[in-house]
DNA sequence: ATTTAAATTATGGCATACCAAAATACAAAT
DNA sequence: ATTTGTATTTTGGTATGCCATAATTTAAAT
């Protein structure tokens, strides 16, 4: 019998670097950012014929697409089953928050006891360069160091079906959390609550953790509304 | 004036049990209940020419109907795309079932602010019913009522996506719970556990009534673990 | 001018054909 | 007999065309 070693398979086990990806998946990706830059505001149809010929391929990987992003909840359907990108009310991007709290404390409780210290470290030194960087003039960079903040933690849990709903449900809500932390009085609590949670962390204080993490998601919650009501007031203008 | 009579509206009218899903919704409602029930068991190719044919479709609905799957994680992809039943290992199964865990104590939370009374009684009926037909010989009854009750919970908490995301971790975990819904030394435990959380709803006492859910899935997991052992060993003899 | 009916257009669902890459079967060589 | 190289087959990815139905426009009627 020959053990027969797949040069492919050993390399996409080990980070899936190599895979080239499908039209459909490159433009899903497209597609997800357009609407999370709002080049597609929530409410857009999205009629498969336009989009396909725009994005240079034919309608069937771009079918597969707005079914991906359908599955992340970033598209819906009407009654007769054309896509449009979603247009969460706040009410559904508060359920959305309050799933995400769930998550990111399951995850933070399985932290406490399945993080390598080494993990612990990289989510404290992803924090201290946050607040380093806080004073720069590019928000998009910050918002992302943000994100990246919470997804060490999830993938410290060491649960690849929770870092998997989490992700989903981070794409779900990119949008209103790029535009809540935009908001400058924002920063000083959104500093206070990263360093509870690294403590706790560190402490490895399940309880701790995630309760801290819950407050986090409680305080994101307070400060969308804020940042929606602004921007209804500027756009009714 | 011709009166067009439209078939499907009309039987919609009455009821709207008629509604024919597309294609692809029905493959893929197909093909779960066969991964489900272990006629396509774990590991399994699904190669998409012969799928369609045996369902009389053709490959593009097909298509779409194991990527719903694979969105729920029941069908994965090996490197080289070719899709196949997902054959989770017991640590992956756990893994789901701490998420489901999370979500159902969330869901018991909520519910006990926004579940009306009617909801809550209906919860309880539920359980009531499962309780009596405990002694019947269909357990596929049985297993499906209990997965009412559950179903019933996530629904009071009035949160769309929970229940959405609650719904495809169920779809996950069905093979598995089925599994171990058949041991008989099960049934005790449940029938107090599913008690207490009535009791913690009717009293609509928050942090009770996720604790109770909590608990619940944490007997789960051991009841699924001593299920997998035992079917284990009856494969290898 | 408003409403209604009919025609037209736009759109998603589905089937099919072709292609490149992967898997497999086969042949040759040692 | 095992390995290696090559041909064949299988398979998923993609493009395209057709169809039924929904949406829209146009025409007709009052």
């Amino acid at each position: 019998m020959s053990v027969v070693i797949n040069l492919k398979d050993v390399l996409n086990a080990q980070g899936g670097l190599l895979r080239s990806p499908s039209l459909a998946e490159d433009a899903a990706q497209t597609l997800r950012k357009m609407i999370l830059l709002e080049k597609l505001p929530p409410g857009t149809a999205l009629p498969e014929r336009d989009l396909s010929q725009a994005l240079g391929i034919s309608r069937t990987p771009l079918r597969e697409a707005i079914r991906l992003l359908a599955g992340e909840g970033l598209v819906q359907y009407t009654a007769a089953r054309r896509p449009f990108v979603a247009d969460p009310s706040l009410e559904e991007i508060n359920d959305c928050l309050r799933i995400q709290g769930a998550l990111e404390a399951l995850a933070g409780e399985l932290a406490c006891t399945q993080a390598s210290t080494q993990q612990i470290k990289d989510i404290a030194q992803i924090n201290a360069t946050i607040i380093k960087t806080q004073g720069d003039n590019t928000r998009l960079h910050a918002f992302q160091a943000d994100m990246r903040f919470h997804q060490s933690i999830v993938k410290a849990a060491k649960n690849p079906p929770l870092a998997e709903t989490h992700a989903k449900y981070n794409a779900r809500l990119w949008r209103v959390r790029f535009l809540s932390s935009q908001r400058a009085d924002r920063r000083e609590s959104t500093r206070r609550e990263h360093h509870e949670i690294v403590e706790a962390l560190m402490a490895r204080d399940a309880p701790r953790t995630s309760r801290a993490l819950k407050a986090h998601l409680i305080t994101a919650e307070k400060n969308i509304a804020l940042a929606l009501k602004d921007r209804a007031a500027i756009t009714e203008e």
